[in-house]
This record gives C-alpha cells, structure tokens and sequence, in this order.
DNA sequence: AACATGTGAGTTATCATACAACTATCCATG
DNA sequence: CATGGATAGTTGTATGATAACTCACATGTT
C-alpha cells in the first residue's frame, strides 16, 4: 500500500487561468506600457480574436471589464478606444449611497494618517502663494461655518484636499481626492467626531508652519490633528453617540 | 422653404440603452440598496436570462463589468455571489492612473516613499507568522535572482506588497497592488537602478527589523531604502543609461 | 463505521455562428 | 453643393452547443 502523501504537498496545483483572465492582462499591459496611448483605437474585437486565438466572446469579456474599470471606452459601430485620464470620478457618482460601516472609515482614516503628514511635507517645498492664499480661504470658511457641522466638515476636507494638491504630485491629489469623496458620503457620522474646537485650530496651525516652510512642524502637527480625529471617533462610536448606518 | 431648425435642440436622441447596460443597471440597484446583502448568491445566469427576457449574453456582460468594479465574485461552477462593500471598493477609480503610468514613474516612487515606510510600521504590530514566512521566502527568491534582473526586481516589488497586505488594511493594498502594477510596466528602466547590492541588504534588514517588532526602526529602513531607489534612477537617467519606454 | 470512488445535477467558461444596430465614408444624383 | 443611398466595418445581441468546474449524494471498499 506504502504511506500516505498529505504532508508536504510538493505537488503544486497546476495553473488554470481563465481565458478571458489572460486577454484582460494582456490588454491591460498594452496600456499600461504605454503602447497604446490614450486615444488609441483597438483592433476590431474579431481582429483580436484571431491575433490572440480565442474566441470573441472572450475579447469581449476583457474588453468590457477593462471599460468597467475606466480604461477602455466602446463606442457601438465604431471602435474601442484607449480613454483619457481626464474624467475623474465618473464611476465614483454612482456609489455615494454606498455607507461605509465604522471599520472601513477607520481603514480610510489609518491610511489618511500616514498619507496626509507626508503630503504636508512636499507640499511646504512646492506651495504657491495661490496654494496659501486657497487654503486661507478655506480656513476662513470654516471660521465662519462654526454652526452648520456639515459645512464645516466639508470644508475641512477640501483643505486636505487642496494640501495634497499643492505637492503637485497626480497620485496624492487623486487618492485624497477619493477619500474626499467617501468621507463626504459617510460624513453625517463624523461630523460630531470632528471638533470645532480641534479643527479650527490644527489647520491655523498647519496653514503656519506651511507659511513659514517648516516641513517638520507641519508633518507633526497633521500628524496629530488626524490621530486626533480617529481618537476621538472612536470614543464617539464606543459610547453609540455617533451613527450606525444602516 | 421655412428656416432651419438648428437652434434649440427641443428634440432629444431617443433613449437607446444598451441591454446589458440595463441588466448592469438593475442588479447594481439591487445590490447597493441591500436587496442582496454581501454574501447572497445570485440567481444563475439563465435564471437571470430568462427572468429579464435577454440573452445570456448580455447577462455575462453585465455580471463581468460587475466584477470587475468588485461588487461581484464568481466562482466557476459554483455561482455568483455579492462581495463585501468595502472602501477599497471606491479606489476602482484608481485604475486609469496605469495609463498614464509612464509619464511620471518619479511621482510613484515620491508617494512610496510616502507610504511604504507607513505600511511596514503597522505591519510590524500585525504582521503574523505566514506574512513573516512569505517575506522570507521572497527575499530568498531575491537571493536567488541576482543574476536575472527582471525577476529579481519583479520579487523586490512583491516584497513590497506583501508589507502592504500584512498592514490588514485594504486601502494599503490595493493602492500598493496599482503602484505594483505600474512600476512593473517600467520595469526595464528601473531594474540597473534597483541595484542587486542595496536591494539585498535592506530587504534584509527590514524582515528583521519586522521579526523584532521595531517599528521605528523598521520604518527608518524603508525610507532610506525608497530614497536610495529614487536617487540611483535619478542618477542613471541622467546620464541617459537608463529607460526611454518606446 | 470510515473512507475512497463514482455519478449526476447544476453552474460558469468558452466556442462558433448568425444577425441586428450603429458609424463613417464614398459616390451618384438632382 | 446638398441630399440620399449604398456599402463596408464595427459593436451589440441572440442561440445553441460543449467544456470545465463544484458540490452533494450514492455506491462501493475496507
């Protein structure tokens, strides 16, 4: 009979990748390395079809889930083409209701809590006078939205946002800008948690030391106003003032 | 005659949805609206079919667009479930920033420097014994590569993300998963830049740094080692050895 | 009783083919 | 020169068949 072989299965599963699965990467890579640039228009789906060896119903299959993504657009009788970045958060207009539960806003904050000091920090090198001049207008705004919670909170996403687009860097304003968004729809819970009192004075602070190019300063102090934030949503959560959501 | 009537467009295009963009339209409501919490399983594909009078066809489209934007996951002979909403879900939007990958791989590194020494704090306090075991697995890979560039590069970017997903944190990983995604599409350029002598040693140093739970240590590590990176491929473009992408 | 194996139903993945619907272009016609 | 029609190329939808996979249950085997 000899023994078994259930330890140590140096037998490794053998690759079954889907068809479709393939196309899709491969597609992808094209855009990715820039082969294709923005604006390029594909092959015919039965041209790609017979390039690649599979069938249309599998092109079409990659084809639509890359356009799903906001890679891709068809245009029915024309052709597929290669998108432009420009649209932002086209697809992102479609999930507002989606209400995030307390863990995940606390999985957006803890990446908010490293992104966000970094930020701060390229942004007291590269900030214009039209950068310090917009985030003073912001500032002023929530000094005078004191009583609307809702205003002020938005408000004090769009000085996040407005530092993370002073570092002049694509990928800190496009991932703030998200965050933006998801807070926003998840805001009526975290405006309490939020703080007048706290706010107002984090973001003087921070407008200050960006003002006097003090990079460590600044990374301290959001640093802090962040830890702040997620401590005190986390006391509110824990004694059930704050929302649930559902 | 009469005049033209070209200004005022009173009459609007006639609506001409597509089918599956229908199917896409309806199965999205029901599922953000909670009608099929996470974790329901769909009805099948000709159940779908028949229930809304169109071809499986069309189905497949929608349920493919589904999954691909992550609200969906199907199994092969299984069936089609609904997946958890999660925030990650909203960094979808992420993807088109692969199409403009090339134009900038300074401003991926930039943000990594940002956030990877982050990542690998957290995972000091979360990292279990199968995250340590992986790295280590990957770093002997690395061990082993140091003759095939690509490959060795290719293990340097999975040792990164495999930091990434031992922070718990979804938001981490899937931003982490993109940058991956991007840097491995420039990769021919950046492989002399990566350099197998640094590569080594830090990686080295950091799974150590993880096994004795020194966050500040660790963190310190992984900064120098990104900034290494960036000033080697600053170094070598320069001087114009390095990667032109066409 | 415990375990291995076989079998079948149900499901998704892929294929092939055909036709419908749409777009752009060219070209003859008046 | 404007109009309309014909045409070729493309994406969208439908149908039917087959392959590949998963699960559950039945059937042996020990």
């Amino acid at each position: 009979m000899g023994r078994r072989v259930t330890e140590k299965p140096v037998l490794k599963p053998v690759r079954k990748e889907r068809v479709s699965r393939q196309v899709f990467d491969q597609l992808k890579e094209q855009i990715v390395k820039g082969k294709w640039p923005a604006g390029t228009k594909l092959p015919s789906e039965n041209e790609l079809a017979k390039q690649l060896n599979v069938s249309r119903v599998s092109v079409r299959s990659a084809l639509h889930m890359l356009s799903a993504l906001g890679l891709l657009e068809t245009r029915h009788g024309e052709g597929t083409y290669v998108r432009e970045l420009s649209g932002d958060l086209y697809f992102n207009a479609l999930f507002p209701l989606l209400a995030l539960s307390r863990t995940n806003i606390f999985d957006v904050l803890e990446y908010r809590r490293v992104m966000d000091p970094g930020a701060v920090g390229l942004a007291t090198e590269r900030a214009t006078e039209e950068d310090l001049a917009e985030l003073e207008r912001i500032y002023h705004q929530m000094e005078e939205y004191t009583v609307d919670y809702k205003a002020f909170a938005r408000a004090d996403l769009e000085f996040h946002l407005t530092i993370a687009k002073a570092t002049r860097n694509p990928i800190f304003i496009k991932v703030n800008t998200i965050i933006r968004d998801i807070l926003n729809a998840s805001m009526e819970g975290i405006v309490r948690a939020l703080g007048i009192r706290d706010g107002l004075h984090y973001h003087r602070q921070i407008l200050q030391a960006l003002r006097d190019k003090d990079a460590v300063k600044a990374e301290g102090l959001m640093r802090e106003h962040v830890d702040r934030t997620i401590q005190r949503l986390k006391e509110g959560g824990e004694k059930g003032e704050v929302y649930d959501q559902r």
